[in-house]
DNA sequence: TCCGTATTGAACT
DNA sequence: AGTTCAATACGGA
């Protein structure tokens, strides 16, 4: 089940499953549209996650660390678990390092395996993935892009 | 098993 | 200040 989530700064996709939100994809430049979505029966589940979503991500967008989130039904390995989990307490306005990330999950030395898991989180702004850097505060990547990284930790009053 | 990472830190130029 | 290089853990093919 996709739905949209308009926001002033395009159109994200998101994508539930009976357990809750498994995807959150940032504003597809041309391909994929809205795609027909109609017809298909949206649960009083999804109807409540999906509201919970929309004003998250709103609040993200605007630098606030939103109040509620949706349950979240996260695909990966125990390895990858870990490590959103990590991301997931960073608080807002604050960053990490891979490095950092690596050691809180007890793997010092897993560092580009971080990496690797940050790039395959399948809900990013939820899971701030944003708020990880490259050592000495070098910006690193991002999934949807960097200007969307930059952009996301002006808005949380992040310098560098 | 081999390859590619959203890394890192040191050793070079 | 820029470049090269090895070490490293994990996931996908």
């Amino acid at each position: 089940m996709r739905l949209p989530v308009i926001t002033t700064d395009g159109k994200f996709i998101a994508r539930y499953t009976d357990a809750g939100l498994a995807e959150l994809n940032f504003p597809t430049t041309g391909r994929a549209s809205t795609r027909a979505v109609k017809g298909e029966i949206i649960s009083a589940n999804i109807r409540r996650w999906h509201r919970v979503t929309e004003a998250a991500v709103k609040n993200i967008l605007a630098g606030r660390a939103p109040k509620h989130l949706p349950p979240l039904d996260l695909a990966g390995t125990a390895f990858q678990k870990q490590v959103w989990n990590a991301l997931r307490k960073i608080p807002a306005g604050q960053t990490k390092s891979y490095g950092e990330i690596a050691r809180a999950i007890g793997r010092p030395r897993a560092i580009r395996a971080v990496g690797g898991a940050c790039g395959a989180n399948p809900v990013p702004l939820l899971v701030p993935c944003h708020r990880v850097l490259a050592a000495g505060k070098k910006l690193g990547g991002f999934s949807g892009g960097l200007d969307w990284k930059r952009r996301l930790l002006v808005g949380e009053g992040v310098g560098w």
